[in-house]
DNA sequence: CTGTTAGCGCGTTCAG
DNA sequence: CTGAACGCGCTAACAG
């Protein structure tokens, strides 16, 4: 129609007219459609994402970079959680192949050859992230694993450490490959023959850093130094050690990759009144599949959940968690 | 065609052509696209997600519950940072409304009239989250503001404070005034005389939260502890007090809204070889748009960003940075 | 059991 | 300068 050019701004049309067509557009609040040109021309203008969790710092600001530049050439963005699972990204992936994205970004689960194959067969533009996979004709931006396990290590080399433990993800995943050469490299130019008896395996999780500490504290002699391979195997680490007694850095010193973006102070440290914000996204989702079903309660619900206090040391006094409703 | 009765396995086929097809989508890879029925049916299986800043942990926890949630009905989640500016949010509203989006989720900027009006008047499914808006005819899930500062206020005057300083964000924001409600409720309760200059209004901000604690400090005689109004302004709090010299909580006690869902340790504390999560989504997104553009350079890439040493105390030795190509 | 028709709503192209 | 026709790809409804 007419229309179409008026909104658009293509094409010459009567001044009357426009006018007419404009006030009609203000009136009835007409807002357009975009499927049906998506459809005709193939371009959606949406990208996905697929991370392994946006609960994790690192794929948090992640995600934040990836939707401030799509944002700057109108595309939207989809997340998707993988939580490491080939299944799940498989999911995703022809989940969103068949929404027409017009392009994936893929930080790929450990193990991953089908979502992979699916993307390049049906050749959606799609950038790896964080991690390679070995033969594979797509682009990828990460970081330089190898260097900085290196450069961690030197450090702690420097810092009078010669048993340094290496606690590791699954040496499948390229970067655990990469952290262990880094590691191994920054012992033989210091002249330190590497223990086999110190490097470990495991996965890129709280719970694996946490054995893999154990174990290495269970070594003789004891490692005074650990490399992490990322935030969640440092953390893992830290409590383990604080459970078997040992003291940070003084009795063994860390060193991890991955950084948290989060301002230099101690949390959790403050005394807080906490809000589930997880149960909260979850509740309203449901309310909201709900109205979309045409169901739910009658007329608009104000769903409040209750604060929980949570007492730490900022507050001065005994530290402990108090329950309210 | 009766490919699709195949597909969808709705109706019967002869299973002699059944196998036929069935062996042409697997050698063709044939993946389909949801668009046409999208626009027939009107329905996209798409939810829409608009928050402050994805960066937040608080918004980050409430993500997941979101995307968790939807993945269990097929629902796919696109997620907005609004930056707490209403342009943005229009925007992006309007989007997402041509987009077909199924349902909106929207933690409403502070200054939110025109979105709303729009998602009210094309009758878009729409939750509310974390804040109402007054008068609003939309479903709202939220945190207990009040009985949260009402909590925290009379845990502070259980700890024998007295002169409790409140770091507020913006009156007009509801969540600010309900907080405000609760400080001053958990006051009257204890006999104590609400002192006007020790109400700060701000905005939910680290740097506001660091002024408003700068302020509260010097007011005579001093406050002995702080009501901080959200996450941001309790860090920013916490360094204000510290670069004034007063110890936290020795001197002045610090309770807080929201919560961080880390795990109980201390962050940043570690020694990390970091490279930046969110340059890395940057640059991917960047090479994606111009692949997808049919441009960028030729055959595949594979961009290597610089990790980065930040020494901190878990390595033992002194502190700083030293960065590393 | 299988093939045909029609329609979703936009933008492009071509006639009037 | 404006209106009409067509096509994107899928599926519901109906005809064969």
């Amino acid at each position: 129609m007419t229309v179409s050019r008026v909104i658009n701004g293509k094409g010459n049309v009567n001044a009357e007219l426009r006018r007419r067509v404009e006030s009609a557009v203000a009136e009835l609040g007409y807002v357009g459609n975009s499927l049906p040109s998506s459809l005709r021309f193939r371009e959606t203008r949406m990208l996905a994402l697929a991370i392994s969790d946006i609960t994790n710092p690192f794929f948090t600001s992640m995600a934040r970079g990836v939707e401030d530049t799509a944002l700057e050439q109108n595309y939207s963005v989809i997340v998707c959680n993988t939580d490491e699972s080939e299944t799940k990204q498989e999911r995703y992936v022809r989940a969103l192949v068949r929404r027409q994205v017009d392009g994936f970004l893929l930080v790929p689960a450990s193990d991953t050859s089908e979502s992979v194959r699916l993307l390049v067969s049906q050749r959606v533009p799609t950038v790896l992230l964080d991690r390679r996979i070995d033969g594979c004709p797509l682009d990828v931006v990460r970081g330089n694993s190898e260097q900085g396990a290196h450069d961690l290590v030197a450090l702690l080399i420097a810092l009078g450490h010669r048993r340094i433990a290496a606690l590791l993800g699954p040496l499948r995943v390229p970067t655990a490959a990469e952290r262990l050469a880094g590691y191994l490299r920054a012992l033989a130019e210091a002249g330190i023959a590497p223990d086999e008896g110190l490097v470990f395996c495991g996965q890129y999780s709280q719970a694996s850093g946490y054995e893999m500490a154990r174990s290495a504290a269970s070594v003789w002699p004891r490692p005074t130094a650990l490399l992490a391979s990322n935030n969640s195997i440092a953390i893992g680490a830290y409590k383990a050690l604080r459970a078997a007694g040992c003291r940070v850095p003084e009795d063994v010193a860390i060193a991890s990759h991955d950084d948290m973006e989060i301002g230099p102070t101690i949390i959790p440290f403050f005394t807080v009144a906490a809000v589930s914000a997880n149960e909260m996204g979850r509740v309203a989702t449901r309310l909201l599949l709900e109205r979309i079903a045409g169901g739910g309660p009658e007329g608009p619900q104000d769903i409040v959940l209750p604060a929980e206090v949570i007492v730490r040391e900022s507050s001065g006094g005994p530290v402990g968690e108090a329950a309210r409703g």
